[in-house]
DNA sequence: TAGTGCATCACATCAAAATGTGATTGATTT
DNA sequence: AAATCAATCACATTTTGATGTGATGCACTA
């Protein structure tokens, strides 16, 4: 197998330092290249015959541009490239923003050095690797959505899905067979109900909860 | 540290036994139980003096109701437990339907003993695993939302935001300190580059793509 | 400089939604 | 037996939404 040439960007230098020089000794590794900031990371990959990373571990706070800002930036240069996010932040909105941006891990920088090694093998062969306590945060977005137990009635919940689906009352009451007064019934009851007041609100509501 | 109660379901007799065997000879494991259905493990739990297991290791495929449809079941009789799937499946829908029915770790049967054990020892300490494999579908999960590239100009992300938000068209207006009219106007231009014709289509999309 | 895209506003019309009050039926619970 | 709740339907009013046509000012670009 070829070695994986791997690309960090960080500023901090000790925490980069020690980085490349636990790599360097890794057979599996090769070609490392450090940088101290997204925009010193594009100077370098200007020249198109520049070799490029298989792998990038990439900070978030960083100055100049963040990592989470740097991703797109970075998947222009190199689109096929896996980008590991390796930073002290693990609060949701920063794992999501770098998970919606492209990142494929997300690391703590608690971790130790064999288990970034491990990562970067792990995300060579098309996996994909979280902290532990990261991944529980995954997890549990997900859970959220069902965790809300619903207070609608069968038949209300059938209402709020023509709603969703973008019906007009008339046609939620065709496809139901039931009347346009008893459509608009229920949807002021759903409205108590919810404590919501309008249309929008309950889809949104709806594609927050159940329905999809 | 007290030892860890496992409760393994599994209908595979010689995948449940070779894992009973292996995490019997772990100091960290104790009080393990194996069950072959969903049926069989709601049964042993309907006295409440019985020991509750702190990790459950959950088939999706099994004889009856499928781990999937177990889960909720588990949840009701023991909230506070860890479930962690271990199937042959690794379509996404089977792992998003597990997660958001309440699984926090998803292995793969493919996974060795030892990264069980591991697993088991993570889910123990609050965090979670997830097979490499499994935790890059759900990295893309994530990324998909932003892949798309947004069509709308800033303007009509603000229309769009204040719809979503679940205002009407005059309190939009008066929120952007517009008039009605043009309010009006960025909507059917927004319908018309979407491909879209009503408010509820708008939502979905918006809530499907960029906007939280 | 002419063209294009974006944001703004106005006028007009019809369809649809929001909201209230009131009433009936059947099932379930107290 | 009485009360409650879900589901049904009717009538009436006001507000909001959908849609079209037309026009102005600004910034950017070919």
């Amino acid at each position: 197998m070829n070695q994986i040439r791997v690309s960090i960007i960080e500023d901090d230098i000790i925490v980069r330092e020690s980085l490349v020089n636990y790599l360097e000794l890794k057979s599996e590794i090769g070609d490392i290249q450090a940088f101290s900031s997204v925009e010193d990371f594009e100077k370098n990959y200007i020249n198109p015959t520049t070799i490029l990373p298989d792998i990038i571990i990439l900070d978030i706070q960083l100055p100049g541009k963040t990592g989470i800002q740097g991703i797109p930036i970075i998947k222009q240069i190199i689109p096929d490239t896996d980008i590991i996010m390796l930073t002290t932040f693990e609060d949701s909105e920063k794992i999501f923003d770098a998970l919606c941006a492209g990142a494929c891990s997300y690391l703590s920088k608690r971790s130790t050095l064999s288990s970034i090694f491990d990562c970067i093998i792990t995300v060579s062969k098309g996996g994909s690797y979280m902290s532990p306590p990261i991944a529980r945060k995954i997890t549990q977005f997900f859970i959220k959505k069902n965790s809300i137990e619903n207070p609608l009635t069968d038949r209300q919940m059938e209402i709020a899905q023509g709603i969703v689906d973008g019906l007009s009352y008339k046609m939620i009451a065709n496809r139901l067979e039931i009347s346009l007064d008893t459509v608009r019934t229920h949807i002021m009851q759903i409205y108590r109900t919810l404590n919501i007041n309008c249309k929008g609100q309950l889809i949104k509501w709806a594609l927050n909860n159940k329905i999809h």
